[in-house]
DNA sequence: GTTATTGCAAATGATTTGCACAAGG
DNA sequence: CCTTGTGCAAATCATTTGCAATAAC
């Protein structure tokens, strides 16, 4: 865990009079442990793991926490699962693209269309405060060699999926 | 409603061996009757107001319906709310801007946009197939005058603000 | 007639909450 | 101590689903 997350949480805690416990020390470490996007459910069972007894409310509760310091950012891949993307300190507007033939998700960065945001922004009578973009497209890979490494794994493992229909 | 969507839909209906109801015809009539964006709940009461027994079951089958024949969308306001969007049609490839101090959403075109995100999927490797851009933003008006009209609508009306906290 | 559709009520599943107990400052 | 945090189980709430009755084609 970097030390801007650490800063900014300590900051964060101490403003709104609140505790730091080993419970939220632990998810918290979790969360920022990879740079995997998560469901809430999904991130319960990685705590689950390095503590036997850790609640889903506390994990829930410490999400909304990390979503309203800013630390923690909710994300729409249109998979209808609530998603959370622990990578915007590191990165602060990236964005995403979803590939509808083998479910990757890329993260990219483009100052341009950051640029042209903000104008279209300012031309609407308002003042941009964050954008993000979301791209739906398909698998150049597959359709040229016929198969997609993403597509394989997707399959197996059915994580990433639409749950509903 | 559009001619446009009276042939999409009967396509549609054709296709998939579907049938045509009345239910179906006054469901999808209200959702084109305005251009506001809806949740299902508020949809279901519109519907209601015109025919006393409709079932909120089929309300939800319907919008299923709608979007799976893309003459409807599912956007993501950042409100927690499943919001559906009938403009896709007349504006196909609009975005949205919403207004974290008044709430209010604004529709928008971008060709510049458009352009900028089709290059960066390429130079991924991918082949784009539609996006979204979403900007929040700050009210200008607010700021500059103190007080903006939508900021006073939101707060009689409720709606459109965060269910969940 | 045969198959899709409807409406109801019950089921589901993610998230939230009340409460008694535990722990931080 | 005093207040916030935790864990559990129960409550919520949007959405889905099983099923018997009904309506398209």
């Amino acid at each position: 865990m970097d030390e801007a997350i650490r800063e900014k949480l300590e900051t964060f805690i101490r403003r709104k009079g609140l505790r730091r416990t080993a419970q939220r020390d632990r998810i918290i470490a979790e969360v920022f442990s990879k740079d995997e996007h998560f469901s809430a459910e999904e991130l319960f069972e990685r705590v689950r793991r390095s503590d036997e007894n850790a609640s889903r409310a506390t994990v829930y509760r410490t999400i909304a926490l990390l979503v309203e310091a800013d630390l923690l950012r909710q994300i729409d891949l249109g998979d209808d699962q609530t998603t959370y993307d622990p990578n915007f300190i590191e990165k602060p507007s990236h964005n995403h693209l979803v590939c509808i033939d083998c479910g990757k998700v890329v993260e990219f960065e483009d100052p341009g269309i950051e640029v042209l945001s903000d104008c279209v922004t300012r031309r609407l009578g308002f003042r941009a405060v964050r954008h993000s973009v979301k791209i739906e497209a398909t698998c150049e890979q597959l359709r040229k060699h016929g198969r997609c490494p993403n597509l394989i794994e997707r399959r197996l493992s059915g994580r990433r999926l639409r749950k509903r229909r």
